[in-house]
DNA sequence: CTTGACTGTGCATGATATTGCACGATAGGC
DNA sequence: GCCTATCGTGCAATATCATGCACAGTCAAG
């Protein structure tokens, strides 16, 4: 037997049972535990496994997957959604990106506040569900459950037919040379036809997202026609922010 | 067993019954309750629990919680939900209807259960969120908030879109002559639209709900292939369902 | 055909992780 | 305040791991 034929049962293993024992695999390839171990040390060394005792599980972590998801807002983030909350007007078309400061954003807007809101994240959607002058459009799509919004064709396609007033996206980083930024390429298409769908983008960024940049790209800063972040970001940047013709606004 | 496989279920047992008792845990996996322990010692630094004198608590309230306890189901909705999630087999692809019924349903799948789920109503994909094995496929529209489901045109399109092998639907009313029915015309519509994209149409309802109608007919009865319901419903009327090709799944 | 480099494998060895038990400390019920 | 269940720590036994090394098979150059 080929030790890549070898690799790639373990691989498919791993896939259908979400995890790998050293001494069943060895067992059952009628090898040493040895070989395996190797064979599962060089798998994770190309990251298409994770290594634990015993053997091994998926490469993307779940339980990481379960710490990370922190719901707590920040005051910063509480800050910013407040002030970002003041930029809407009665009875405008909003869309609202997923994330923990929109669902801020939508804690800050008084229950009989008339609005049109669009989103493709189920837990906005929830979160709206006593403004009772709101009305919602869900777009739906595959669930993206890392940041609990709708992505992939089916979204894109709801989105080609939504114009809104105001999109409020949320983002990973905001450079000002490297632009806007998130963590998913699907999601950065999203945000991408979203932006355009929408006559002006507000970004809400807490102080870490500034001059920080992820690994898939939205579009240039220029896209964003309002910033809204904390008092304690550098003077210089925000201003070379402004001078990508970003206005910038600051929550206290 | 992998010890990190323990710990994730550990972590599913919490989330389910929204505590865990470290003597139980330990009989159930056949381990010195010191192990479970220090497992629990662990994740407690991990922050993914809080830990207590004779077991653990979960470290934040569960999002599940937030969205599902506004609306409280009765004895015999539980039992009903119970019984008909033992019609799912794994790796199906199910419809989930809106409501409280179905929002039970969700509860009683264990969260590494393998499965697709077709919705439209936001409250049930954010009730998916911890069940790592589901991949939820949202349909968009607009949303009711009523029933707490997307409705509209663009609903409609996305399950023209669908083909599944269960769809659970939630109704106001199911009568043996006047057919099955619903208080909202748009909800009918979309409910007749879901029955033809699914192989099998189950129906779960509560005594209150069998031989009733309402304003809005979604289809005949007969379309139904199964009826889940609770066992203080009259004989008799189950049997005429029976006759007309429904068979009747009894709670208990 | 022979030789030597290379690869895959299994085994030995010392290191590390996991587990169960013992024992004193602590918490919670009454 | 007492009693019991639970807890944390240290320790020993066992399982699993990483590393180095030996051996067999492959392959290509000489």
């Amino acid at each position: 037997m080929l030790t890549t034929h070898r690799k790639q049962l373990i691989l498919d293993t791993l896939k259908r049972d979400g995890q790998v024992i050293a001494k069943t695999m060895s067992q059952q390839f009628g090898l040493s535990e040895d070989t395996i171990r190797r064979d599962l040390r060089e798998l994770a060394e190309q990251g298409l496994l994770q290594r634990v005792h015993g053997g091994a599980l998926p490469a993307s972590p779940s339980v990481v997957d379960l710490a990370g998801r922190k719901l707590l807002a920040t005051d910063a983030k509480t800050a910013i959604a407040k002030a970002a909350a003041t930029l809407i007007q009665p009875k405008q078309i909003i869309i609202l990106d997923g994330g923990t400061t929109t669902q801020e954003l939508v804690k800050h807007l008084p229950l009989d506040f008339e609005l049109t809101v669009v989103t493709h994240s189920p837990t906005i959607a929830v979160a709206l569900i006593d403004h009772r002058n709101i009305d919602v459009i869900m777009l739906g799509g595959k669930l993206f459950k890392h940041s609990m919004v709708n992505i992939g064709a089916a979204a894109m396609e709801a989105i080609s037919h939504i114009r809104a007033d105001i999109y409020f996206m949320g983002v990973t980083g905001i450079h000002a040379e490297l632009g806007l930024s998130t963590g998913d390429l699907e999601e950065a298409h999203i945000k991408r036809a979203l932006c355009a769908a929408a006559a002006e983008t507000i970004v809400m960024a807490s102080a870490d997202k500034i001059n920080a940049a992820s690994r898939y790209v939205i579009g240039p800063t220029s896209d964003v026609s309002t910033l809204v972040t904390e008092a304690s970001v550098d003077e210089s940047i925000l201003k070379s922010f402004e001078s990508l013709g970003v206005s910038v606004m600051n929550a206290k």
